[in-house]
DNA sequence: CTTAACATACGACATGTTTCGTAATAAATT
DNA sequence: AATTTATTACGAAACATGTCGTATGTTAAG
């Protein structure tokens, strides 16, 4: 059994983490200027984030040359897992059945979306 | 068009008002009875936020009486939704799809569910 | 009536997160 | 070589949230 300890960043290294997850291994500079697209925040207030989230264990960094290059230490998808697996519970009382209901509520979906979530649906019927 | 202000509550304000929701309008004896039979909170504590979550406008209460009854003034699934949407737009980088995948993902669903699901995806179909 | 139990109000502390200023240092530019 | 620019480190302030102690007032019990 896997002791999955419990992935759970903030706000704000959530949005670096998705910065790094999609740029791959990046410099403070870089990350903060991805940053800057959405909105404003100072370069010393990422770099202080960044270093936490080394202390942390979210990402590590290779400190060979004067700008440090920082790499995820997280899986998206087990990020992902963690955080839904607590917000079902503490939003949806852990019945994600009606989460899922909600989400495809006002929601528009792609016919390829649409045949992946039918088979999906197949599986979860074959095997109960 | 409905012109809704997002509804936010923090984590310990949502603990309230799902026992608001489930149980209906209630002291604050009350609540924090119940809030104690899954974690020891302190009677102050939760007196503290349901004043806090009357400024906000959260609940409401009725102070004729000498013991105020509060009552949510937010609905159970606008909140959801309010919440679900932020947290899709964070965690999900606004894929609906992508999570309701991974909330089937490891999932055991009753037959029922799984015919509503298919309900819903039925009329999406049609619907795009 | 006096005391105990219960309720609200409110301030203060603890903790975690985000923000930024400033210092120290290294590299690049002139 | 001197100056400007870039980078890290770090402390301190600003917020938000949650926690609780204490004061004050009200009702209930003795």
């Amino acid at each position: 059994m896997t002791l999955k300890k419990k992935i759970k960043p903030t706000e704000s290294e959530l949005e670096i983490l998705q910065v790094l997850w999609i740029h791959g291994p990046s410099s403070v500079r870089q990350v903060n200027d991805l940053l800057n697209e959405q909105r404003e925040v100072g370069y010393t207030t990422t770099l202080k984030i960044m270093q936490i989230m080394t202390e942390k264990g979210l990402v590590s960094r290779n400190t060979e040359n004067r700008t440090h290059i920082y790499h995820s230490a997280v899986k998206e998808g087990d990020t992902q897992r963690s955080l839904l697996d607590s917000f079902i519970e503490k939003t949806y009382r852990g019945s994600a059945m009606r989460l899922v209901m909600q989400a495809l509520g006002n929601q528009k979906a792609s016919p390829e979306e649409l045949e992946k979530l039918k088979a999906i649906i197949n599986e979860l019927e074959t095997k109960s």
